[in-house]
DNA sequence: ATGTCGCTTATTGTAGACAGTAGTCGCAGA
DNA sequence: TCTGCGACTACTGTCTACAATAAGCGACAT
């Protein structure tokens, strides 16, 4: 998701940033339950590194709200209820709508390299039927695509969102299989996106947009039992 | 800004709590210059701490976009460029938007309470023609007319650009001076916007949002060539 | 039998010290 | 005089160790 080499410059990685990587990448996996409890001791035993940066990694995926900290009792895996699927849907449906009010038309067409790019990835990946490298393909597609507005704010909270919405995706069986049932489908309405967006059309892409939204995560989703059962309360 | 309680709980503040707080408001303050290098051993010395829970503070101050951090090279306060300034005030501006989106009309009364009492506090302020106060009960104002969405992730998210607009009108004294030339009619434009929400209707609260941010920092910080000789370009 | 107090243990919060790297200054050679 | 190499300095990255707090458990008193 993250590039190991943050930003252009070309530096050996800190165990700050392994470790925050590696353990997002657990959580994401599933191998750490909702709301249990990470103990400090065991991760460094896991990761080989010491406690220090392995805290100063936690404090980053505590902003990131993969995890809960409590002072003194310690952090768990975030647990997410109804009301957060919500919250996570609603945000991140926000910003790609602010993203494309601001960057379209675009003004640079090189920032339209890296949607087309991924675009084709995805079509590829549909082919294949490689649903792991669709989930990838599309995640990088969506990104470029805020990333069209050329704002690094709006690109870094679209991240953080979008990486919550993936571990929302993580713990619901239904929906990954619901997700990707066509995915020659699928891509092709991605492509359809960016065919708004390059033509320049704001309305037509905010539309599109709208629809696309609709038949994604969002609606397939739909019983809030079911909710419920799958994601439980928070304590 | 914070409570120094988070969320709830009644537990003594952490120093890493206590170091990220102060330092945020020193930065705030202009203790630290724009792009002023942020020595570890020199802040654990004047805060009286050890460098750990001071490491752990930078590492959320960086994800706040407070500093910049390269590996192996420190840690520098934040250089605001005229793209980052309006990166800040759109991205503010469109969260507001969607909190209105989502939170107008209001279903729970109480969610009123919060705004109302700050719009009393900012006309108190006002006829007392206390800017110090008046700016900070601005500042409660918004977070809680953003608060009427109950939309956690979305009030953090705006809280935190929210911060950063602060930094930029810590730095701006022109807009600063500016931005409050009439006490009085600053807090009454925000007695009406917390009207037109109050009476549930969304076109208008939007409306009025709209015409707020006109007024507002965005539009008196015009020139660009202003912006440049006072924020500087990153390096 | 139940509630409360105190101890024990496990875990987090913090401190101080060590290691490794980047920047800087000086010197030698061309 | 200028360029390149090398040592020095200062800082960040990391580790080990200590202190303090909270939860769990048992014993005692009521």
């Amino acid at each position: 998701m993250t590039s190991p080499v943050e930003s252009g410059g070309l530096h050996a990685p800190s165990l700050v940033q392994l470790a925050t990587d590696s353990l997002r990448k657990a959580i994401l996996a599933g191998e750490y339950a909702p709301g249990e409890r990470l103990q400090e001791e065991r991760l460094t035993e896991r990761l080989g590194i010491s406690r220090p940066p392995l805290r100063e990694a936690m404090r980053v995926l505590e902003n990131e709200g993969f995890i809960v900290t409590q002072p003194r009792r310690g952090s768990r895996v975030a647990t997410l209820t109804a009301e957060d699927v919500r919250e996570i849907l609603t945000l991140r449906s926000a910003l790609e709508r602010l993203a494309f009010e601001l960057g379209v038309p675009v003004r640079d067409p090189k920032v339209l390299e890296a949607p087309r790019q991924a675009v084709e990835e995805m079509e590829d990946c549909a082919r294949r039927e490689d649903r792991g490298g669709l989930v990838q393909a599309g995640y990088r597609f969506h990104l470029a695509l805020v990333g069209i507005a050329e704002h690094r704010r709006l690109s870094e909270a679209y991240e953080s969102i979008q990486r919550q919405q993936l571990l929302c995706m993580s713990r619901n069986l239904v929906v990954r299989e619901a997700y990707y049932e066509d995915l020659e489908h699928h891509a092709a309405r991605h492509r359809t996106l960016l065919e708004s967006v390059e033509a320049g059309d704001r309305d037509a892409a905010l539309a599109e947009l709208a629809a696309h939204g609709e038949q994604s995560f969002a609606s397939v989703a739909l019983p809030p039992e079911l909710y419920r059962s799958q994601f439980g309360k928070r304590d």
